[in-house]
Formats: C-alpha cells, structure tokens, sequence
DNA sequence: TCGCGCTTTTGATCTGTATCAAAACCGCTT
DNA sequence: AAGCGGTTTTGATACAGATCAAAAGCGCGA
C-alpha cells in the first residue's frame, strides 16, 4: 500500500504539530525543548482518525511512517502460522507504533482500532530526520530496548504463569499504565473485551472470566462490566507472585 | 557492577578488531566497508571467555557494554516475580546481546554462558562513537526491531500452540538458525538440554522428551541425544500449523 | 574401567484450563 | 421501551500437559 491508497483508505486530517500536544512528553519528549524547534515541524503533523474495527496498518504492508497514539486504543495483533490471530500488545495514548517495522520495512502485525482513535503519523522520511538529532537518535533507540523488555516480560509471563498470576499480573499492568498516564491506578476502564484479554494472556474468555469472578470473590477487586475498582493491590501483587 | 570488578570476576583478553573477524557480517556488517576503517579499531577489541554456567551480566547490573558471541552458546533469562527463572532467548555465534539495557543502562535480564564461550565487547562510550555513524546507527535500530519481532512471535507462540506445535516450532527454528550460519539445517546438534528447551517453550522436560520421542516415531526427525536429523521438514512444518 | 550423578525416557495419575452448553446481561437500534 | 446480537457469567465435562515415579542412558572424574 502507498502513501497515497493509504490516505485514501481512511479520514487524514492536518493538525497542529508535536509543540503544540500535550503528549509529546509520552511519544518524544526531547523533542520539546526550544533548542529544537526546527525539527518540531517535521514531526506529528498529520492525524489519522480511525473507528473501532479499522486498520492503521496490515502486517507485511510497506511502512510509511512511525506512529503516536493521541487519543483511544489500538491492538497489535499477529497473524499466527494456524491462521489464528494473537493480540500482542495494547496501545494507548502516548504510545508510538511501529518502530518494528524498521527492520524489513514491513509491519510484522496488524494496528487495529479498538474504539475511536486519532493516531499521529510521522512519515519515515520526516522520521529519519528527526534522528539525524542524537538526542531523538537515543530516544528512539529508548523507546525500542524499552519494547524489547517489555515484550520479554510478557514472552516469560505467557510461559511461566498460571491463569491467576497472568489475571493478577494484566489488573497490574493495566492499573500502572493508568497512573503513568495520570489517572487513578485503583480504579479505570478495561478498554478491552474479556475475549481480547484472553487472546493477550493465552487463555479462553471464560478462564479470564471466571479468574475476575474468583478476584471478586475475594474482595481483591470490584467489578461492573469493564470497570474496575481494585480493592486490595497487594493481594494482588502476591498472587502474581503465587502459584496456581 | 564496575568495569574493573567486571574484568575481575572473568578472564578477558584483548584481541584483533571486527575488521579480522568472520563473524562481523553477523553483527555489524556494515563496520566491514573501507570507508569505515576509522571505525573498526573501536569495536570488538576485547573479549571475554565464559566456561558452562558462567554469566556474562546479570539482571540489574548496569549495562558496561554491547556483546556480540564469538562463539559458544548463551541463555538469556529473565527472573519471574515467583522466584523461578525463564529462558527468553538463546544466543550462538554472530548474536548481538545487551542492546535491550538501552533503555535503563541496566540489564533487564541474566545472560549466562551454556558452554565455553568467546564473547566480543564494545564497551558502551565506544558503540556510542559507533553510533555517530548513520549506517551503524540504522544497523543498531534494525537489530533492535528485529528482536521486538522474534520476541513478539515466540510470546505468541507461547500463548497459542499446543506443545506438538512449540517443540515442532522450535525445530524447525534451529534448523533456520544453523542454516542462516552456512551449516546443514537438516542435521545439528541441540545446545541445549530438554529442561532448557522446556523452559524457553514453557513446557516441563517430560513433555519435551515425549513430543520428540512422538516426531521420531512418526520418522519426522532421528535423534540421538542431542544430535538432530530432520527427515521430514515439511511434516514439521504442517504441524507447526495444526493443532493439538 | 568403574561408579556416581545428572539427563532423558517412559509410564501412571492428577489437575488446571479448554471445551461445550445455556442462561443472564448489556448496549444499540428501532 | 422492546427486541436483538454480541458479551459475560456460570455450570458440566473432557483433555492436554503437569506431576509423581522409576528405570535406562550417558558423561566424566577417579
């Protein structure tokens, strides 16, 4: 797909550049300081709004630039060798997608909108610029080892942990990835369907289920729908810590 | 953990740079070209020897450097909130390792020596001279996102296959990795033991030795201890795409 | 060469999670 | 506000892989 059958695909708008957003701090915080307002404009300056459902990218799609999440969230899926198709991370505001394609200059995963999104977009082009400034070189160079451990983390969960610890140990994740972004850690919005978290941890909707009803149970959280109150964070944390 | 305590806990010795080595395609490929050879001095000009089990770096330590294996085989492990410890990756010959302490200047996880191995340091102010340099800086990104990528696909693995499926998986990756060195990819020798194999795959060993054992009855591979022959590539591959 | 400890294989049984099934719940559209 | 499709909960059962157990194989030092 080209730049220009990609712009066709979905809405692009123009907006205001990285100065001007209040979540550069999250994607690229270097880029603020006034010692780089030449390299500003090359960056942030184009939106994509999607809707729930929508692609931003297919995996093996040519890449056509790096991406910033400004608003909603996005699901990184990979196509699985049986056909199935995994979920392999989470994208909220502030989180930059796409970084992995810079290998082959191919996605390895589909970007899929879980709701409405509005997504920045930094051309590769206007993105290689940006690096030729050694500060935005180790940020991106940050940002990837960052992705490494990340994924690692959860490569070592998926094969270590038993239904309860990778329940306990997501309600964490989720409720730290809360606080980071500045919104209460102990109660929030699962932006994602108990079919999507089981899809994430390797177990079935009705495993995450009944581990959430068994967390209630116990006092350790409130549930309603996607809400989640956490009542005992600590319960948790030694559950992850826990077997069976 | 210093410099200097480091050079104290294992053997080094300081050898001929990148530039004389057969492995540097491997690693930094792009340091070979004659226009570089103001580069090539700084690079791999030491090296450390392990013997079985010893480590290279430990989760925690700050990061002294980048590692490329010269030769032997290496475990990355990473050390789970309930004591236990998982294998994440194996490293053999032309691997680059510790890109992923970037982020932290900080080792997310223990490297650890699976026999006698050579190592090739780049000691972190001189990787950084390297990154001065646009190829070697591009060549350091696609290290880093080719990594995000293996890890992505085996984190989904572990979520998604049956054990028939991982342990067919794993095969046939071996199998690519000794042929991407220039050796057969239908005759190799397992570095690893099956409790090592079962831990990477999230397997116990007993699972791991059945599987092998239910291959080898099917004539799909013959082995003898470590010693891999694939008979029957294909048969692999279409159970790394079936289930159960 | 022998013997000791560790790894591997194979068997028997147990269990955590998947699977199958159905009812309750929710968010949307009309 | 009623109806409808998809999601979530909960229950009953099945099974893949874990666990427990024991024998066989192998490497290595004395």
């Amino acid at each position: 797909m080209t730049q220009a059958e990609f712009e066709d695909t979905v809405p692009v708008s123009t907006y205001a550049a990285c100065s001007q957003c209040a979540l550069a701090k999250l994607c690229f915080p270097h880029a603020l300081p006034a010692a780089f307002e030449t390299l500003l404009p090359l960056a942030g300056e184009k939106r994509i709004r999607l809707k729930h459902g929508e692609f931003l990218f297919h995996a093996r799609d040519p890449q056509i630039g790096i991406y910033a999440v400004k608003a909603g969230f996005l699901k990184s899926c990979l196509q699985m060798p049986d056909g199935q198709s995994k979920i392999v991370g989470f994208l909220a505001m502030g989180d930059v997608l796409g970084l992995d394609g810079l290998d082959r200059r191919t996605h390895p995963n589909d970007a899929i909108a879980m709701n409405s999104c509005e997504v920045c977009v930094i051309p590769l082009d206007k993105f290689e610029k940006l690096l030729e400034h050694p500060t935005e070189s180790v940020h991106v160079r940050k940002l990837l080892a960052r992705e490494i451990t990340r994924i690692g983390a959860h490569a070592a969960a998926l094969g270590a942990l038993s239904a309860k610890q990778l329940v306990a140990a997501f309600l964490l994740d989720m409720s730290g990835r809360w606080e980071d972004r500045g919104y209460s850690k102990s109660e929030f919005v699962l932006f994602m369907s108990r079919k999507e978290m089981g899809n994430f941890l390797g177990l079935t909707f009705e495993t995450v289920s009944r581990t959430l009803s068994y967390f209630q149970a116990k006092k350790w959280v409130a549930l309603q729908a996607k809400n989640v109150l956490i009542l005992n964070m600590s319960a948790l944390q030694s559950q992850v810590a826990r077997a069976t």
